[in-house]
RNA sequence: GCCGCCAUCGUCUAGUGGCCUAGGACGCUGGGUUUUCAUCCCAGAAAUCGCGGGUUCGACUCCCGCUGGCGGUACCA
C-alpha cells in the first residue's frame, strides 16, 4: 500500500521553528517509502487564520525545500464536504444537534469543577424528542453538531509508532462538539474526515496531540473506517526547558532564522537531530542523507530543548563545506544591495573560516568598503613606547616603496624584515599595519585584504591613520 | 482536579541485564598550528544514569510507587 502523510499547519502565525520540525517528520518518513506528502492549511479558526500567514508557510517551506507532493489544501474551501460528513453522522444517529448556550455549558462545567468531577459535557441535548429537535430547528435556536461518543466502547487502545501502546477510557472523552452553527466543523472532526478523503496512512505528529487521537479514532470508527497508524513525537521546548518553543528565549519565526543568514540546509539539519538520532556517530547529514537513514524508531521520546550554539555550529559546518563560488552565489543571494557585491567572490576564501551565519559577512568586511575609524588608544594599545609615530611613519615608508603591481607574499616578506630591522616583534608590526588599514585588531588576514583595497587605498588609509598620532 | 506523555554530563544524545570504572556531539577549559580573529588538530573538566522499593548471581537497562517536567482537559488547532 502507498505510504500518505500529510503536515497540517494552521496558517495563524508566521511560520514557527516547531511548524517546520512538524513538516520535516511526515516529509522525511513518505520520502524514505517513495510515499506521498501533502500539505493541508488547517484555516477553520477564522478568527486567526490569514491568507498572509498560509502564504508564509508555504514560502518557508519551499525555501527549506520540504516539498509536497499533493496541496495545499484548504479545508475553508472543502466545507461542503464536512457538512456532507457530519449529516451523514446524523442519519446514523452517530451525532446530534444541540441547543445549548456557551452560558450553560460554562456553568455546567463550573459546576462540575467545584464537585472535582471530570469536566464533560452531560450529554443533555443526546436524546432529546424529534419533534423538539425540529421545532428548535425551524425557529431558528443556535446550535451546535456533537458527535455522539459510544461510551459503551471502553477502553481506546492504539499502537504508537512512537510511544508504543497508549489506551484511553472513552467514558472521560465525552461528546464533542464536531460543527459550529455556521458550518464550520471543529479540529477533531476535519482532521478525521480529511485524513479519510486524502486517504492518510501516517499520521506524524506532535505529542500534544495524543490526547486527541482516541477521539480521533472514534470518529473513524463511526465511519467504519480503520484509522491511520499515529507516530507523536516530542515537542521542542525552549532554551531554558520552560516549556513548548516560544518567543520567550528568542525568535521562533523561521523568516528570522532566513533573514539572519542560516542556510536552509543546516536548519533542516539541526531539526531533524533534535528528534531523531542517526545510527553512528555523524550528525551532518544532508537532507538525502537524512531521508535514506530516518527511521521512525530511532525518533526520540523526550523533549528536546532548542540550543542556538549547535545551530550557530552546524551552520558553520556547511558555511565551511561550501565551495567558494557556492558561497559567493548565496552571499549575492542573500546580500542584493550589497556596495561591493561584485568583489565578494574575492573577500569569500578570506571570510569562510570566520562566519556562522551569512549576516556575519558585514561587520567582518565592512571595513574592505568604508572608510575606517581611527583611535590613537587603540595603537598605543600595541605598542606602548613613545617613538609610536615614528615607527608608523617608517611601516608608510616601506608600503611606499614596495615595487607594483602588489604581491601579497612582498608584503609578508617585506614586513619581517622590517620587524627584524626595528627590534619589534612580528605581531606587533603586524597588528599596527592591521588597525592602520582597518581601524580594526581583528580582521581577515591583512596582506590579502590589503590587496584587496589596492596599493593606492592602502596607503591613504595609513596616511590618515598616521595624521591622528 | 482529572487524563496522558516523559525523566542519562549545562544542552542534544548512545545505551534493549554483565562489553559502562557510562560512549559521542555542542558548549566550556587548556595546549598546538597561525600576522589578529577564526578554522583545524590534540587534551581535559563535566552525569553517584530523578528518588525509593522490588525482580535477578548481576540493573542505566525489567516491575511497582513517588517526585518533577511537559502536554491535554474549548463552539483553538
Amino acid at each position: 500500500m502507498e505510504i500518505r502523510t500529510r503536515m497540517a499547519p494552521s496558517p495563524t502565525g508566521k511560520l514557527h521553528l516547531g511548524t517546520a520540525y512538524a513538516a520535516l517528520w511526515p516529509y522525511l518518513f513518505a520520502k524514505k517509502n517513495q510515499g506521498t506528502f501533502i500539505l493541508r492549511i488547517e484555516d477553520t479558526d477564522t478568527e486567526r487564520s490569514t491568507k498572509e500567514f498560509a502564504e508564509n508557510i508555504i514560502d518557508g517551506l519551499v525555501w527549506l525545500g520540504l516539498k509536497w507532493d499533493g496541496g495545499p489544501f484548504y479545508q475553508m474551501e472543502r466545507l461542503s464536504l464536512y457538512k456532507e460528513k457530519a449529516e451523514e453522522l446524523i442519519k446514523e444517529n452517530k451525532a446530534y444537534y444541540c441547543f445549548c448556550s456557551m452560558r450553560e455549558l460554562e456553568e455546567e462545567r463550573k459546576k462540575q469543577a467545584a464537585a472535582d468531577q471530570s469536566q464533560i459535557y452531560s450529554g443533555k441535548c443526546r436524546n432529546l424528542p424529534k419533534e423538539e429537535i425540529e421545532q428548535k430547528l425551524s425557529s431558528g435556536v443556535d446550535f451546535v453538531i456533537r458527535f455522539k461518543l459510544p461510551v459503551e466502547r471502553g477502553k481506546v487502545k492504539f499502537s504508537d509508532l512512537i510511544h508504543g501502546e497508549i489506551e484511553f477510557d472513552s467514558q472521560l472523552l465525552g461528546d464533542m462538539v464536531i460543527m459550529r452553527k455556521n458550518g464550520i466543523p471543529l479540529y477533531n472532526f476535519v482532521v478525521v474526515v480529511d485524513d479519510l478523503d486524502m486517504k492518510i496512512t501516517h499520521v506524524l505528529r506532535g505529542d500534544d496531540h495524543i490526547s486527541n487521537t482516541p477521539r480521533q479514532i472514534l470518529l473513524f470508527e463511526a465511519f467504519n473506517t480503520p484509522p491511520p497508524q499515529y507516530g507523536h513525537y516530542p515537542m521542542i521546548l525552549n532554551q531554558d526547558r520552560s516549556g513548548k518553543l516560544s518567543k520567550r528565549t528568542g525568535s521562533t519565526a523561521l523568516s528570522d532564522y532566513r533573514a539572519d543568514g542560516f542556510l536552509p540546509e543546516a536548519i533542516i539539519n539541526y531539526l531533524a537531530l533534535l528528534g531523531w538520532t542517526p545510527p553512528g556517530d555523524r550528525e551532518i547529514l544532508s537532507k538525502e542523507e537524512l531521508i535514506q537513514l530516518f527511521e521512525i524508531k530511532n525518533m526520540n521520546v523526550g523533549a528536546a530543548a532548542w540550543n542556538q550554539q549547535k545551530l550557530d555550529w552546524i551552520n558553520g559546518q556547511y558555511i565551511r563545506s561550501m565551495s567558494d563560488e557556492e558561497l559567493t552565489q548565496r552571499l549575492q543571494e542573500f546580500l542584493p544591495d550589497h556596495p561591493i557585491r561584485e568583489k565578494i567572490a574575492e573577500v569569500v576564501p578570506l571570510i569562510k573560516d570566520r562566519i556562522k551565519k551569512l549576516s556575519d559577512f558585514v561587520p567582518l568586511t565592512n571595513f574592505l568598503f568604508t572608510e575606517p575609524e581611527y583611535e590613537k588608544s587603540v595603537f598605543q594599545g600595541i605598542y606602548k613606547k613613545e617613538n609610536l609615530r615614528q615607527i608608523m611613519e617608517k611601516i608608510v615608508e616601506v608600503m611606499e616603496k614596495l615595487p607594483r603591481p602588489w604581491q601579497k607574499e612582498v608584503f609578508e616578506e617585506a614586513f619581517r624584515k622590517f620587524a627584524e630591522e626595528e627590534g619589534l616583534s612580528v605581531t606587533e608590526t603586524f597588528q599596527l599595519l592591521r588597525v592602520g588599514i582597518s581601524g580594526q585588531t581583528v580582521s581577515p588576514p591583512l596582506f590579502e585584504s590589503m590587496q584587496i583595497l589596492g596599493d593606492q587605498e592602502s596607503v591613504a588609509r595609513l596616511q590618515k591613520a598616521l595624521s591622528i598620532l
